[in-house]
DNA sequence: ACTGTACCCTGTAGGC
DNA sequence: TGCCTACAGGGTACAG
């Protein structure tokens, strides 16, 4: 579910509900998500206050006091949820007006001012993890993670460096976290269609001999910044399970462009050509065979 | 080193 | 209605 407009925010929704505050209990109805709980988990983070709640890739990262952060990934289905109302019917399983989910909640922070963070999650792809916050960017999980692509250091001279010589298609060439930070299934599609460029075309092409940046490396780099910051404005997109931290959705999916659009024409203007869908390790693509090349 | 596939898990949509 | 299959926003472990 959550690419990087979805993660981030949600983070944006969690830092006003943790940030100087203090978690005073951790609940965990059941023994792993995906991974096992964190050692201690529930001790490492009862009494702690949270002093900020920041993003990397799609990991959401809770600092607190004691110095350790709390790492989070939502996988495909995970939700954190603010919630307020809800009534606790047996330890750890909320009723809530909307009906809820509890089947699935399966961590729980209760923050000292009497919120709840629920962690919801069906498939549990999602884990938790802790790490000092000193050795960060040297964690398992961050340390082989490409740059931001909102940032500065995503550039055409970066894509080129990292695209040389590479037989992959644009398509996984994207997917791949240790290039670029955050982008999934459907922000790639979305991507390579702004960008005019085919999910099938070979990293290679993003470079020339002399390894410097080709145009279509210089029209990629924007396209995908542009089509990110536009999905953050949206608040993500909500195609199922995705829900910002209020429990609201996002619209980025009013705004699709080619993702689960095969056989529709293609909304460029003037462009006339049909989008198609192809497989590529076993995950679809959607792009335009007119305006994609 | 690189590339592609199978798999983790549950829910749901669509075909019959 | 029910049963079966395929697929879903992610990431990793393997095989070749």
């Amino acid at each position: 579910m959550p690419e990087l407009p979805e993660v981030e925010t949600v983070r944006r929704g969690l830092e006003p509900a943790l940030a100087g505050k203090r978690i005073v209990r951790v609940e965990t109805r059941r023994a792993d998500l995906r991974f096992p709980w964190p050692e201690r988990f529930a001790a490492r983070v009862e009494g702690q206050r949270v002093e900020r709640v920041w993003r990397r890739a799609k990991y959401l990262i809770a600092e607190l006091a004691s110095g350790e952060s709390l790492i989070a990934h939502l996988g495909m289905t995970g939700r954190f949820t603010i919630v307020r109302d809800g009534v606790e019917e047996t330890p750890g399983a909320y009723v809530y007006e909307n009906g809820g989910d509890p089947k699935h909640d399966h961590a729980v922070l209760h923050v000292e001012d009497g919120t709840r963070i629920v962690y919801n999650d069906p498939r549990r792809f999602g884990f938790m993890d802790m790490a000092e916050r000193d050795g960060l960017e040297q964690h398992k999980l961050i340390k082989a993670i490409g740059v931001e692509p909102l940032g500065n250091d995503w550039n055409a001279a970066y894509l080129a460096m990292r695209s040389a010589g590479k037989s992959v298609n644009l398509k996984a060439l994207l997917m791949d976290q240790r290039i670029v930070a955050g982008l999934g299934n459907i922000y790639v599609s979305e991507a390579l269609h702004r960008a005019g460029l085919s999910p099938n075309r070979k990293a290679s092409s993003l470079s020339d001999v002399k390894g410097r940046p080709t145009a279509r490396a210089e029209r990629l780099v924007p396209a995908v910044r542009q089509v990110l910051e536009a999905a953050i404005l949206a608040g993500g997109s909500t195609l199922r399970d995705y829900r910002h931290a209020d429990g609201t959705m996002g619209h980025f999916q009013n705004a699709m462009q080619v993702y689960d659009r095969d056989g529709d024409a293609c909304l460029r203007a003037g462009c006339g050509g049909v989008v198609r869908l192809v497989v590529h390790a076993g995950r679809s693509s959607y792009y335009c065979g007119r305006c994609q090349r």
